[in-house]
DNA sequence: GTCTATACATAGATAGAC
DNA sequence: GTCTATCTATGTATAGAC
């Protein structure tokens, strides 16, 4: 393994272990057993190189899921495969890892556009899904895929935040959020003619709220 | 105002602007207008003051809410006031300074304390609203109020975070909620058969998934 | 309670030998 | 590409005068 890829490595680690704050061009040189200074010469800057780390492990993860998500075609098989999605991404760090990277972005234009590839990067894949799962759902035609899948990311990210302050609290969200999931799907598993009274009455609410 | 409200006010304010990967005790007495070394004469440290600026402004933001809140006891009303409440606290800066204390709270015991009791007294306002809400919604008794408010405050969080990173995602986001808000309340309308009907497949899909 | 001054640690970043 | 050494800035925290 490359020293360029050994800090890439760190850094991602670094980031869901110690967090923006802690963190340090010194610290990640030591989590990747190499010295300090090749940080600057591989590097623009610590900035710089965070934002590599996101890009670099973002790619990794999102590969990963890219096949598993598009066999994915109703909403039962996409809240079984979210599921398992969040565990393991939870359990590998790269939440954290995300969370760490915006909550840093919100001051360093460097790591924003990182956080936005990352965001984009797996938005486009879980909207990719929803758009399948939409077409024969009720919401088909009310929700935007695109918006609701970046609903989803951002959820996830606000989750795991919490997670790290208060573990039992957040699993009583995350139940919750189940609870709400079966209850979607059971909707969605309407018959036809309640579908479409159903999507007609929200159009119709819809219309309204957006009009005021 | 005295020197160690001063403090506190300019702490807050400063976790929603600089992030607290920039923060310092430096920065926060500057912004609060004192001499550098009286962050640690009325505090025990810069954690310290930070943990103490999150209890006091969430407490403020909190009691303004209380009666407005009291005053809820439809879905529609819920959706409403939680509109004005998601931009009036965001404007304040509130949620951003939460988001950040979260942040720091994953190696800062100090700062975890803290967001744990921010989260509390704000799930506290809102699951009572929820319970109330519930009693007349075919989720009564599925869906776990505690669990519900403490879901949308984390998401509130992530979405905030989002925002900072990518303002046209983050409405797109906000859009897909106020949608499927909308779907909520629609659901919530149905008459009392489809009421029951609803509650006792959800039920029967909720029990298997609990004991798969 | 507030100020100046300062001790001390750690950070980012660079120069220059190897 | 990698190392040692070092400059410089900034941060936390304290001592002691006012």
């Amino acid at each position: 393994m490359k020293t360029r890829d050994k800090l890439l490595a760190a850094a991602a680690d670094a980031l869901a272990a110690e967090g923006v704050s802690a963190i340090s061009g010194r610290s990640i040189a030591a989590r990747a057993g190499v010295n300090q200074a090749l940080v600057f010469y591989h590097f623009e800057s610590v900035a710089d190189l965070l934002a590599a780390a996101v890009r670099w492990s973002v790619d990794e993860s999102v590969a990963d899921y890219r096949r598993r998500l598009a066999d994915v075609s109703t909403l039962s098989e996409l809240l079984a495969l979210g599921d398992t999605l969040q565990a393991v991404e939870r359990d590998r760090g790269n939440v954290a890892q995300m969370a760490q990277v915006m909550a840093g972005a919100q001051q360093e234009p460097r790591l924003a556009e990182a956080a936005r590839y990352a965001i984009d990067a797996w938005a486009a894949e879980v909207e990719a899904v929803i758009a399948r799962v939409l077409e024969t759902s009720p919401l088909g035609g009310l929700l935007d895929a695109a918006g609701a899948a970046r609903a989803v990311t951002a959820a996830f990210i606000g989750l795991q935040l919490y997670e790290g302050v208060d573990p039992a609290g957040a699993r009583s969200a995350t139940d919750a959020l189940r609870v709400l999931g079966v209850v979607a799907e059971t909707v969605d598993g309407l018959g036809p003619v309640a579908t479409r009274a159903l999507r007609a009455r929200v159009r119709r609410k819809v219309t309204r709220a957006g009009r005021a």
